[in-house]
DNA sequence: CTCGCCCACTCGTCTAGATACCTAAAGGAG
DNA sequence: CTCCTTTAGGTATCTAGACGAGTGGGCGAG
């Protein structure tokens, strides 16, 4: 095993109350940040640092730990350790359920992307009446049962976001928006079709760790945290008629929010 | 040292393939969910489910880190490990800048924290002229120096929020926005004052783990996101008078945004 | 030349300690 | 009664080594 390139890495600093593991990930870190490793790229090995630094192999291990739950890097077994690259960001306009953008056949998801030279897919389509949670239940007017339709978006084949719709059933059972395609326009321009003009939406934005059913779902790396929004939509008679529950990996989104100033 | 009462913790799976400390961070995950651990109670030590699941320290405590990674637990130095509490979280409503909040003396934060019970605070405050980040100035129509105003946000002793608000200089300069208090309603009510009425704010969100500055700012414990938010204010002849950087911990915070639909 | 096997390198998991330091409570000195 | 010391029980860090398992290149058999 050749040494590593002298100057790449410093010294650890014994008189430092830091601990050593702590030192090795700041230099680490520090050296990602100017660039010396860049995205994609491998990292010198366990053993490599092992040598380097005159420690144990358990100590370079809790270094890289720390790197991996920050997110900066991700360990590939019998290959190596490499800084992660960054994800291209999708921005979501306030505007984006405005009615004029209502028109096209296709959903908003797959126009926005087409456009954005990315490959967009649908997947884990599922639509069905169940009851809802006490929660989803008081935001649409203490509903009992609710109309469940649950998808997954991904991007290039990375999933970026789960969402489910939940919409009272006296307004959805039998109508298009009980299908797995509801058609052009989306559940929205259903909605309007079937007498509920949409007034507004309400949107809830949190941001926390996801929970390892979301890491699966949404393939999540470590240290990526989730933006969860809850949108309910509103007709002009102030009626609930959608609540949509929405958890996105954050490291692929941007929320862009227009607000007047009176 | 007692044993662990029976029944609280099953046993490990030899034949699964899951790893051990994962199984044990799954078993106390999900104890901790069933409410059979409450917020702010002591787990067992180390050394208790070293003996109960018959495993070495270092397994136990490499389940812990997981769960300290989840942000589900915290660990004190010589206390124990303890089931995190959740903090009592604060909402923003999309409203909060309209010009009809901003008659009283006090500032908003001070207002809505003191009507929830809680107690605000605000220190850290620094202002100075400075020469803004690339993206901030982009953000202000290529300004090359800026008043900033830095500010920390504190709810009950714990920072919830920091903020910097960058204004260009032909504007703040020489006025009471230069002053580190600016009095009554705030920057708003004398950017309004001084002739800029304000129409409309473009806010961003985004949602990502702290750098180790931020953990060191707002006292954040591992596991905890921060949601980072840009805001531009425009003046009615559509110019940005003011970008206001804000970084807050994001388990003390929900983000509320209304949304017109057409 | 191609296929399959072996081996070196890599990270993943686990063991079994040692030392250091922190916290809280008990008990003694003043 | 107050303050300090001691001590028991915690976590924090580190070492040294073992075995497991994924990856990829080299090399020999066919």
């Amino acid at each position: 095993m050749s040494p590593l390139p002298s100057g790449l890495l410093g010294d650890l600093d014994p008189t430092s109350d830091r601990a050593v593991f702590r030192q090795i990930a700041d230099q680490l870190r520090e050296a990602i940040d100017r660039g010396r490793f860049r995205e994609g790229e491998k990292l010198p090995s366990e053993a490599e640092l092992v040598d380097h630094f005159g420690v144990s192999r358990m100590t370079v291990r809790n270094a890289f730990s720390i790197l991996q739950g920050e997110g900066l890097v991700h360990a590939e077994h019998g290959k190596g350790v490499f800084v992660r690259p960054r994800p291209p960001v999708r921005r979501l306009a306030s505007d984006r359920f405005a009615r004029r953008h209502r028109e096209q056949g296709k959903s908003a998801f797959i126009v926005e992307a087409d456009a954005a030279g990315s490959h967009p897919q649908v997947d884990s389509l599922e639509v069905k009446e169940e009851k809802p949670s006490q929660d989803i239940s008081a935001r649409l007017g203490s509903v009992r049962r609710v109309l469940a339709r649950r998808r997954r978006y991904l991007l290039d084949g990375r999933p970026v976001e789960f969402a489910t719709s939940y919409l009272p059933l006296d307004i959805a059972r039998g109508t298009p928006i009980a299908e797995p395609n509801p058609g052009p326009g989306g559940i929205y321009a259903r909605l309007e079709e079937l007498g509920h003009r949409l007034d507004h939406f309400e949107e809830e934005i949190r941001a926390r760790m996801p929970s390892p059913a979301e890491v699966k779902t949404l393939r999540l790396a470590p240290g990526v945290p989730v933006i969860h929004l809850i949108r309910t939509a509103y007709d002009t008679e102030g009626r609930p008629v959608e609540v949509c529950d929405t958890v996105m990996a954050a490291d692929a989104y941007v929320l862009s929010y227009h607000l007047p100033a009176n």
